[in-house]
DNA sequence: CGCTGATGTATCGGTCTGATACATCGGAAC
DNA sequence: GTTCCGATGTATCAGACCGATACATCAGCG
């Protein structure tokens, strides 16, 4: 997963550990907490050994103040190996490609593969994401006069959050089949006019069928 | 966290490994994937040696076919040191407990834990998601033309989920601090409707005017 | 009558985290 | 001016956890 991540990182421009690592927080926001160094380091050291990258020191962009310098950055660069490696890896989806980690970080890199790949990977985590759900689901119908409200709680909000997480998904999916057009704000954020349905007085909730597709 | 997990679950009945795997896996359905055997039974071990737990062959409910019975199921119970145990790890929060996981497991015994208590943790992990909210939203704001459409939207789906959550933890934590009653359904699950504008930022924890009340 | 899948216990290699260590640098405090 | 602090930067280590695997029992099913 990790390795997947920097030699991505690493495609874009020569990047050294501490800069990666920020980089890899902020792409991975949402999916993932972040690496820590304890595994960033050891990967780097892995990567290198393979061949898939190299160790520069000195930095082309900032001269460098070399000053006393016991230990400088490192610069790490991509080799025509890693960046072989790379697409080996984005395009072979296991299992753990559709868990929140390992989807977050494909999904980061979706602009390098081509549509049906991008359509097999969001089919496969609707598909995790729809299995999860459904185990929720029956959480809750089948022991909500055993559980505990804050259990109940718990299990509510996880079960809100995989639909929409599968509305999102099917989005996605539709705007890849259809349209070309990766474009952004097609699939909604924020956006935040479109007061549709404002009666919430009747709700009726009775119907656990999604059948309320809403706009979308 | 494994191990406060296990002794919550303990906490309510014996059990044996499979059991408890299961019933971990449906209790943190949302937020966690699964804790696997290979952490669980090293744990259990751990825990009988340091006198939490005690092995017990033979279910009491079931009678046991014994049979011809190499390896048969093996019930763990909880001690007085176990509960004391499950108490201190319950209520002590360190800075996981605010992290994914860390939170799913402390919500799920919340009842067990006083109002103080609740509303600590409940805090604390508000604030954790402000953070991250706020750095997904620095992302979408400063690099909005550096990044990928992808990136970009992956970025977006995360706020939005941030957003939810916070909304999610106001509605808990204002529950919590007026109300008694953990009552579940007025803390609003798949209701579908509310054109509430997403500004959630200064607190004003939304007045409990939220009529429709419902019985529990 | 063997197949498969659920139940059940257990281990192993490998990945990742959290804490820690160390060193340099710019800037703010005083 | 110097001292302290936080950001930058590289690195390691113990321990938690995962995924795969192994093995064994038992129910149902064709």
């Amino acid at each position: 997963m990790l390795e997947l991540a920097v030699l991505g990182l690493l495609h874009e421009s020569p990047m050294h550990g501490y800069e990666l690592r920020k980089r890899l927080t902020s792409l991975l926001g949402a999916f993932r907490a972040a690496f820590s160094y304890g595994s960033l380091y050891p990967t780097l050291k892995r990567l290198k050994d393979a061949g898939y990258i190299t160790e520069d020191a000195g930095d082309p962009d900032r001269p460098v103040p070399p000053l006393t310098g016991k230990r400088g950055r490192i610069v790490y660069k991509l080799t025509a190996e890693g960046k072989e490696r790379f697409a080996d890896l984005l395009a072979q989806a296991g299992p753990e490609t559709y868990e929140d980690s390992g989807f977050g970080v494909h999904f980061a890199f979706f602009s390098r593969l081509d549509q049906a790949q991008r359509l097999r990977i969001l089919e496969g985590r609707r598909r995790r994401i729809e299995e999860r759900r459904e185990g929720l689901r029956e959480t809750l119908t089948r022991s909500v006069e055993r559980l505990d409200a804050y259990t109940l709680e718990l299990q509510r909000h996880g079960l809100d959050a995989c639909e929409r997480e599968v509305r999102w998904l099917n989005e996605l999916i539709a705007t890849e089949q259809s349209g070309k057009p990766p474009s952004v704000t097609t699939v909604g954020g924020f956006v935040p006019p479109e007061p549709q349905a404002p009666s919430v007085e009747e709700a009726s909730p009775a119907e656990p069928d999604d059948s309320r597709k809403e706009e979308n």
